[in-house]
DNA sequence: GTTTAGCACTCACAAGCTTAGAGTGCTAAA
DNA sequence: TTTAGCACTCTAAGCTTGTGAGTGCTAAAC
């Protein structure tokens, strides 16, 4: 439907969209000829600008203003202008160092992509912890806390934990919760949820009772579409003075209280595309109401076969894509390789117990 | 230093703060006698109202405004002038319900809370997870996951959990772990941290460095000033006209962001409050200069002696005390009773194993 | 002595007007 | 096909003015 751009066409959208990304402002064809020394005159800037403006790739706020990219504009930035970067090599190890300096805990983990995510990309940073993606029991603890309170810890496959309190009908010693969870860590180690409910009853009743908070735990949590959200970087959007102007943001904003949208629009993303690949979604683009005038930028990391998490950036969507996409896909690399070495690599030999 | 207020000065001075948390604006005399039917004339109104800005309660934003209230009024309106009422009924039996609803797992308590809280004030909520106020030992697990690879959950008493994933220097049977879990689950079982540190050095290698582990995790968890910290509604505040006025709001949200400062100032409130006991900082009133232009609810909860927790709500000064003070209080009242229950009632004959 | 009516005065705010300047679209010439 | 030139458009900022809300003060009333 439409005629392709002509290499200068292509040469000055992405100077538009690269200045007005910096500068907020809308661009005018005399400012380009003079910033970038350009062997063509603003008259001319001005034609393609109107050809440009004619197929949807740009817009003008009003009569006599500059021009501004549309959510076409950006999009074809990205999928065709834009020059892939990677992360300066020194920033690499810096954050790599990070990660292997702290210690070995998911929570930990979590935190600090969000926290460097946000930093480097001056947005706000969404991670969800990964998810198996299939949830295979793998260790049952019972203990007693308090009376007829039991505190009842469950480790499935991939390393996830899940804490819950239970009040028993009635007290019972822990050595006969620890027989208990012993039988049923031995019935049930490494079973899927399936093989799990295809289980025969138990016997014993206080057995039976756990088995079914055990299935009702795993049924929890295999129904979630991601791990925990974790984020960072609001103050980043908040100070934007952008934020006063979009009205959208805060409305985009609304997505991080509610939790389950997010889970939502992250699970979306590890189901259409592959670990190692990054979503750019640009406005509205996708039907999520909330997003207009914001741009996200996503990518799936995690162990092929075994879990997978979401990890990205919310923004305006003037943002600097340049900086964004090397480091959202940099960090979801890097957390692809932890969990791998974590629970794969069989001895890598550079970790050691401190 | 100051004369006491006369009685029709108390009633002026209660009058211009409720109004003006209604409305925002400053009150002006002629506006007041209006609205509540005063039985003396806007001109008295005017010099008492000069009289309260020369005592500091009142000012105006320039000559020739009504009145609005400074950090003084404030504090006289909430300490001396708002009538101190509960919760209505319903509400209480609305909120406990959901709580006596939702399963007894900590983490969804307090989100359970920040949410109820953010709701009902309309402004940012905080709540942090209890706190031992001495961390004992409870239980260790230690689950062998892949390889040289071993989750460690170590449990306190009061049921908070820590979970860690090691990699020892070479690869253990999970019969072995449970043995140096079991032996270790004896030896520690509900000491403190203090007592750990007098026992003798263990002759078993592995044993050792777990045991190692566990003294690490037992002190950062007592040096931690506050568990987990949860909040909820930024948007009731972003959504406020308010906000945008006030760069101030903005500057409060940071601490949400540092998550360590957070915990210092809410570590602060369970120090100078007993349990139940309510504290409102208002305007930069305690060397926080976070929070200028904003005011805090805060309460303590937990269990005497056993554990504790804060939770409040962060807003603008210009916020209705009157519905949040109760509501915070009300909260921490309930959180304690849950608490309570759950680590010290013996035998609640309500709640069963479901 | 206290209260209040009356009045002059102050100030913010909105509306209307003007000007400056940035930027365009178009046309005609190169 | 490119570009110089020019008329035209639109915004933003500054200025003026009018309006109304609200005060402080004074002098009279209670």
């Amino acid at each position: 439907m439409m005629p392709p751009l002509s290499e200068r066409q292509k040469r000055i959208l992405l100077l538009v969209v690269r200045e007005y990304i910096e500068s907020g402002q809308p661009v005018a064809s005399q400012a380009l000829v003079r910033r970038y020394h350009l062997e063509f005159s603003p008259a001319t800037v001005r034609n393609e600008m109107a050809a440009l403006s004619e197929m949807g790739y740009l817009r003008q706020p009003h009569t006599s203003a500059g021009r501004v990219p549309t959510e076409e504009g950006y999009r074809f930035f990205v999928t065709h202008l834009m020059n892939q970067v990677e992360l300066p090599e020194e920033l690499q190890h810096t954050i790599t160092h990070q990660f292997y300096q702290s210690k070995a805990d998911v929570d930990e983990w979590m935190q600090l992509a969000a926290t460097i995510l946000a930093h480097q990309t001056r947005a706000v940073s969404l991670v969800t912890a990964p998810h198996p993606e299939q949830v295979r029991f793998k260790h049952v603890e019972l203990i007693s806390t308090q009376g007829r309170q039991v505190l009842m810890v469950l480790v499935i496959e991939g390393g996830e934990v899940s804490q819950q309190v239970l009040a028993l009908s009635e007290p019972v010693t822990q050595e006969r919760l620890s027989q208990v969870a012993q039988r049923l860590n031995q019935a049930l180690r490494g079973l899927t949820l399936e093989a799990i409910l295809a289980q025969p009853r138990r016997s014993d009743a206080l057995e039976q009772d756990i088995f079914t908070l055990i299935v009702q735990d795993l049924r929890r949590i295999a129904e979630q579409p991601a791990g925990e959200v974790y984020f960072d970087g609001l103050t980043n959007v908040l100070e934007a003075p952008e934020f006063i102007e979009s009205e959208e943001l805060r409305h985009a904003l609304r997505l991080l209280e509610e939790r389950t949208l997010l889970k939502n629009l992250l699970a979306r993303t590890v189901e259409q595309s592959h670990i190692g690949g990054l979503q750019v979604i640009i406005g509205s683009d996708a039907g999520w109401e909330e997003l207009r005038q914001c741009s996200m930028v996503l990518a799936r990391y995690g162990v092929p076969g075994m879990l997978t998490g979401a990890l990205g950036v919310l923004g305006p969507m003037r943002m600097s894509y340049a900086r964004t996409i090397p480091t959202v896909r940099f960090m979801a690399d890097l957390l692809s390789n932890l969990f791998n070495e974590q629970f794969t690599a069989p001895t890598p030999p550079s970790q050691d117990a401190r």
